[in-house]
DNA sequence: CGATTTTGACCGGCGC
DNA sequence: GCGCCGGTCAAAATCG
């Protein structure tokens, strides 16, 4: 009886515990979300306003070899560095008062109609914009001759690095043909490149005539099931929930490589979607602590543990920094872990380089090995395996479930695309973006509360996420989205976020976040600062940076 | 009919 | 300068 009365006390707490956490994270992740609307409000602006690279890309600090946002958001608030921002600020005012000209400085004005301008200006890529505005070409990021002068300066920037724009490669196990992140691709290219027979798609974003975003897709050779996406740039534009997960963990990334190659220049590389050609000086990087969100003290009550997966890493390929995101691991993680950490990343000593994964359980908690034996069958079927079973399993084996269960139940793989709601596909994509959806919430919440202070300004209700701390050591944290009538805002059950397409259409402009390309949420990790950005820093960013948007 | 995919031409960077 | 190579363009073909 006693023991039973302890027991249910602490349950007690637990719960409360887990009902306080819950009601923060959905405050963070509104304000969040108001923020990114704010930001976003103010970077259409500017954008529209901008045209002036020359003057903005001076200003542009050095540790700024950005990804293309450099020229289209040349004038956000440089969100990778103190300096950064400071420097934002003045090209702000700059560029308020060369604007200002025509209309007032004010930014809340013509929030609203920026968006629809913004969207008519680029109608027409190139030609078209071209001709619009005499001769102030600049946002056009398809590189090439025109942009040659304005960028000039940010090629400069990047060649005192060597590195191309930086670019988040994600490892995932898929059998469709391209892994549904929620947001809008058009393929523009496709070729076979060396030392790998798949081929390779070039995928370009199309939520905006203007982002910038691409990415290619390719399987991955050793192992069929496995798709390789590599992402490279940050949208300009809102996106659909269904999309803020995957985005959002990218850009993190991203701006996790810049900040890191910044300070630091270990840069490792690995064959793999990458050319083989890729063979720069690749000095061994530990990554371990470098990234955020490993949340000590698993057996803290407060905090769970996690773990993005179990192998994260930074390398080079082809001059672009590239950070490696691996989610294979769920089903038959043991094997890709040998696999891994034998040819993958040859170099690196597989140490727990954790990014954010999702496992709930600490790694210690030694997962049930025959859960990969069991589990394994899966997608496979196609292509050959090439398993090391005898590669002794990592140690930081972590992380059993990035996935339910059912999703390695693949029974139709070819078919993914069309039965989209399909069990598989639904439980990958769906938990896919929860995870990092996840990962943004958290990031949000632990980097800093400076947040807070943005307070209800969300003019979205945001979209009220709730964290579930499963009570089951097994079962995963767990995104839990309110009902379409809560909130305006529909993706109510996971399974909504499988189908991009049902929430743009349906819901507008409304089931929109934008990530910019936040530094910030990413180096806050607590424990596990940012070699080239501490904690202190980023909150600093933060806080400026909010106050920055807020006027 | 608009949006997207296909696919071979085309381009710039790089190593020789 | 040449050819390989990762990428991109863009016209034609397809899709829905
Ligand atoms: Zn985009």
């Amino acid at each position: 009886a006693d023991r039973l009365e302890s027991a249910r006390a602490q349950m007690g707490l637990v719960r409360e515990e887990n009902q306080r956490l819950k009601s923060m994270l959905s405050q963070i992740v509104k304000d969040y979300q108001s923020l990114q609307h704010q930001f976003f409000e103010v970077v259409q602006e500017e954008e529209k306003a901008e045209m002036e690279p020359s003057p903005n890309k001076l200003l542009l600090p050095h540790n700024q070899e950005n990804n293309e946002e450099a020229e289209l958001l040349s004038l956000t608030l440089g969100l990778s560095s103190s300096q950064l921002k400071t420097e934002g600020e003045r090209r702000n005012t700059l560029t308020m008062q060369s604007e200002s000209a025509k209309n007032g400085n004010s930014d809340m004005k013509q929030e609203l109609s920026l968006g629809l301008y913004d969207g008519k200006i680029m109608s027409r890529d190139h030609e078209s914009s071209k001709d619009t505005k005499e001769g102030e070409i600049s946002k056009k990021w398809p590189p090439s001759k025109v942009l040659k002068t304005a960028r000039s300066d940010d090629e400069q920037a990047l060649e005192q690095t060597h590195l191309k724009k930086a670019r988040v490669c994600v490892r995932v196990r898929c059998d469709a043909s391209t892994m549904e992140d929620g947001c809008h691709w058009r393929k523009y290219g496709q070729k076979i490149a060396k030392a790998n027979p798949c081929p390779r798609s070039y995928y370009r974003c199309t939520v905006s005539p203007s982002c910038p975003v691409k990415k290619q897709v390719q399987r991955c050779v050793e192992d069929m099931s496995v798709l390789i996406t590599t992402y490279e740039g940050n949208h300009n534009h809102p996106l659909p929930v269904s999309a803020t997960a995957m985005a959002f963990a990218t850009s993190a990334a991203t701006s996790m490589i810049q900040s890191h190659s910044s300070t630091s220049q270990q840069q490792q590389q690995h064959p793999g979607l990458p050319s083989p050609t890729s063979s720069g000086p690749a000095s061994a990087t530990s990554s371990s602590g470098l990234y955020g969100l490993d949340f000590a003290g698993d057996r803290n009550p407060k905090l769970p543990r996690l773990y993005f997966s179990n192998s994260t890493s930074i390398s080079t390929c082809n001059s672009h920094p590239t950070i490696t995101l691996d989610l294979t691991s769920s089903p038959e993680f043991s094997n890709h872990d040998g696999y891994r950490s034998s040819s993958w990343f040859p170099s690196l000593p597989k140490l727990p380089s954790t990014f954010l994964s999702f496992s709930s359980s600490p790694p210690s908690s030694s997962l049930p090995s025959h859960l990969d034996t069991t589990t394994h069958k899966s997608s496979s079927g196609i292509g050959p395996r090439v398993l090391n079973h005898g590669v002794p399993p990592q140690h930081q084996l972590y992380l059993p479930q990035l996935w339910p269960v059912t999703n390695t139940q693949a029974s139709h793989p070819q078919s993914l695309a069309d039965k989209f709601g399909a069990e598989a596909t639904k439980a990958t994509s769906s938990n896919l973006s929860s995870q990092s959806a996840l990962v943004a919430a958290m990031t949000s919440f632990v980097g800093d509360r400076a947040t807070g202070f943005l307070g209800d300004k969300g003019k979205e209700g945001g979209f009220g996420l709730n964290l579930k701390f499963g009570d089951d050591p097994a079962t995963p944290i767990e995104l839990l989205r309110p009902s379409p009538q809560a909130d305006g805002i529909s993706c109510a059950s996971s399974s909504y976020m499988d189908n991009p397409m049902a929430l743009g259409s349906q819901h507008g402009p409304k089931s929109s976040i934008w990530f910019p390309h936040s530094s910030v949420a990413l180096s806050t990790s607590k424990k596990s600062a940012c070699a080239s950005m501490s904690p202190a820093e980023t909150k600093d960013h933060l806080i400026k940076f909010l106050a920055n948007s807020e006027m």
